[in-house]
DNA sequence: CATTAAGTTCCGTCAAGCGGAACGTCAATT
DNA sequence: AATTGACGTTCCGCTTGACGGAACTTAATG
């Protein structure tokens, strides 16, 4: 028979759509006539996967995650509100900054300016990457809700790109929570030898979204430097983000 | 292990929101990784959901209902733009005048006029019926791909609300191809005993969105009398369908 | 503190998803 | 007209993970 399995899952992401406050697992559950441990069941799967979120109390919400699913017409919006910070930064450091976001447990980037020095790594809007091994993956995951990082690291593929490219669950672990609490991702080598990135993540009202990274080969990138530029690249994260914050609906389509 | 289904499902609605012009399924399938037999089952289960669509030549892209997941927020505005042709029609006929969609396999009210008589069947919005037995049902169903019909007539609980009600799997398509030849619905004694049902289907620019119905005691509904409700229940629908389309877009949040 | 209602977890059963391989179909090329 | 190749579609045996009743936990109420 056909899948009554996603019958049942979108009709409680349809149900959750009416009640942006939330609804109670008892009332979805009979809305949809489903028995209480399915809908259960389902839900707590939507949340790994980031499309409902308990708000506490046994109440469930749908997420900004849905929205996405019907308008990836937001890429282009948000390419136009990160557009010029990324241009000032470019200006400035003079490197490559990138946009990204998370897309089937990859990083897809969106918008780059590339540096205009001749030694650079070239990578073109609409290109993916692993999302643990680079800088924008990795500022964009630390901050997901720990559920869905597990989530991800147990089903993205972890590619080894370069010998130094982290691949060990346990380490990477350890890297997520330290991007969490520096608030930037920094990575050397894991993408490709000789290049570091500095990924700051971009939240819009609901969390994370995606990021922007600059990109250099590790030459260039002294010890004053690198301290400089996360500095630029946090000012430059924050301010997108505020822009994005202060759009809400305005721009949804 | 965590339902690693909804990651493809939803990979692949995600993949196919960028593209409003459709996608091949190859190009689906390296997007998001997947073998091709597997993306092109989902493919066509989402296609029986109504989720997506066959555009044709094996190319695939999503349809309004992806919408209609994130915002049942559209829910006010088709009862604002219904409203009025309403009122009209409540003024006319003197009857009760329902707006119904059709969400997770049942018929959903959305505003319901009721007549100013005192004899009169009690709805009110927020209540749902079955899909089949009701004139508002049918008017809606008649007009879906024949492939999400099927689907309906499998899934959908048919319920015997009367002894008159059709519960016939060959009589309900029956019933539906009548329907669809007409352009409207009447159906009596089939949710209420001496209850008449006319029902007649609301377009948007994508297809059937919702229906309005008049419902009175049979007794006041006479030969020529329905005759003449009927043609204003089809202009009654034509006039929101057409404001509908006109909106595209306007007002989708 | 008993009682009820709601959320959450467990687990044996078995339906249904999986995807490689085989098959159709269409169009460009020789 | 035959050949080739690329792509969409279908098949089917293997195996996974969805199912939902019942038991358990927690929170609110009298």
């Amino acid at each position: 028979m056909e899948s009554a399995h996603l019958v049942k899952v979108f009709a409680i992401l349809e149900a959750t759509a009416g009640h942006p406050e939330g609804v109670s697992l008892n009332e979805l559950a009979t809305l949809v006539g489903l028995p209480k441990s399915t809908a259960h069941r389902l839900l707590k799967t939507l949340c790994t996967l980031g499309y409902t979120a308990n708000c506490g109390s046994g109440t469930y919400r749908q997420t900004g995650m849905v929205k996405r699913l019907a308008l990836a017409a937001n890429d282009p919006y948000w390419v136009s509100v990160a557009d010029p910070v990324m241009r000032k930064l470019n200006k400035q450091t003079k490197e490559t900054i990138n946009l990204g976001i998370l897309r089937f447990e990859k990083i897809f980037y969106l918008h780059v300016l590339e540096t205009s020095q001749t030694l650079r790594r070239a990578v073109s809007a609409q290109m993916s990457d692993p999302c643990f091994s680079t800088a924008l993956g990795r500022a964009i995951v630390a901050f997901l809700p720990t559920e869905r990082q597990d989530f991800l690291l147990r089903h993205a593929t972890i590619e080894r790109r370069t010998p130094k490219t982290v691949v060990e669950e346990v380490e990477i672990k350890k890297i997520l929570r330290k991007v969490a609490k520096d608030g930037f991702a920094i990575e050397e080598d894991q993408t490709d030898l000789g290049v570091t990135c500095i990924g700051t993540p971009v939240f819009d009202s609901e969390g994370v979204v995606a990021a922007i990274s600059l990109s250099a080969p590790a030459v260039r990138i002294g010890g004053g430097t690198k301290k400089q530029w996360v500095e630029l690249m946090l000012e430059g994260a924050q301010s997108i983000s505020k822009t994005l914050q202060q759009n809400i609906g305005e721009r949804l389509l």
